[in-house]
DNA sequence: CCATATCGTGATGATACTTCACTATCACCC
DNA sequence: GGGTGATAGTGAAGTATCATCACGATATGG
């Protein structure tokens, strides 16, 4: 009776593996994944006052201080006066960070079409269907427990 | 062109929020995610010395020692004077740990079920059998690629 | 019995986060 | 205009999880 491995087990494991080897890719440079993150959503969104990068990635703003401040050091971002805003400031990619940033989109899109290609092609439709359900259940649970518990302090004050 | 929601990104998404539902049970106890590692490592492999929980971890021995103290502090672990080597201590569960854990071994279970039960009953095998072979070939590549860069290493050497 | 490896830990430091307090600015309203 | 209150960013201080290096205590194998 000890330890049947579960779809979560399996999960986890590939989830554990992934990040082991994102980690790899970049010992040695100045890339952490909590910077990685920056850069990725910064990709997708375009250049960002830090307060939205804070609400985007749901850490406060002060880490994302620091995080820009290790990234703009390495010269991956540059900060510049907000055209409208005195108060805040924008964050955009370098040039290099940005065609690494591609390169990296590039290997992740491969890095899945590898991983489906090793499920057999009968299986194919039934597992990305699969996943999408397991993803979906799991997100309302999640957001269903968190509200549960905003509710629940919100309770006292409606 | 931009970002085509890739398996990948499925997988980790639901990674993260498994984690954030971790996070978020543990919230307000002195349990942590990587203090939780060592409980759920204790169940599985009995009383074990740091070297070994390390080793299993795959994490530093000095850490080891910290998250020791802790778990050690709050009730959760014991340390006791290993029988053949007094170099060594001996980690293992409270009686109240174990019965958290055993508790949270079924919990973990239950959400696999449930997880399991958005699956379309129509695709649940081939849904299986698919996050099986992502896993593995996963695993594969990774240790190829850990491999790779200690047989560089050890190149010099040999 | 001595060289060497192993087990745990103190010291020190990096990264990733938090909250709290504070400044500078914006936006609104009388 | 001149408050008044929200908002953008940052300094200060603290916590958790990791790492490396040095060191003492012990085991082990000639």
């Amino acid at each position: 009776m000890d330890a049947p491995v579960t779809v979560l087990d399996r999960l986890l494991e590939i989830s554990d593996l992934f990040q082991r080897d994102l980690a790899r890719e970049f010992a040695g440079s100045s890339l952490t994944p909590a910077r990685t993150r920056v850069l990725w959503d910064l990709v997708h969104s375009g250049p960002s006052t830090q307060h939205a990068l804070a609400t985007r990635l749901e850490v406060s703003p002060r880490n994302i201080t620091g995080l820009v401040d290790a990234l703009e050091a390495s010269g991956y971002v540059r900060r510049e006066p907000h055209p409208d805003d005195r108060r805040a400031v924008l964050v955009s990619l370098t040039a290099s960070a940005a065609e690494l940033m591609h390169e990296m989109q590039r290997d992740h899109a491969e890095l899945s079409d590898t991983l489906l290609g090793a499920v057999a092609p009968a299986d194919r439709d039934a597992f990305l269907r699969g996943v999408g359900a397991v993803a979906d259940r799991l997100r309302d649970l999640v957001e269903a427990a968190e509200a549960g518990r905003s509710a629940a302090r919100a309770g006292v004050d409606r």
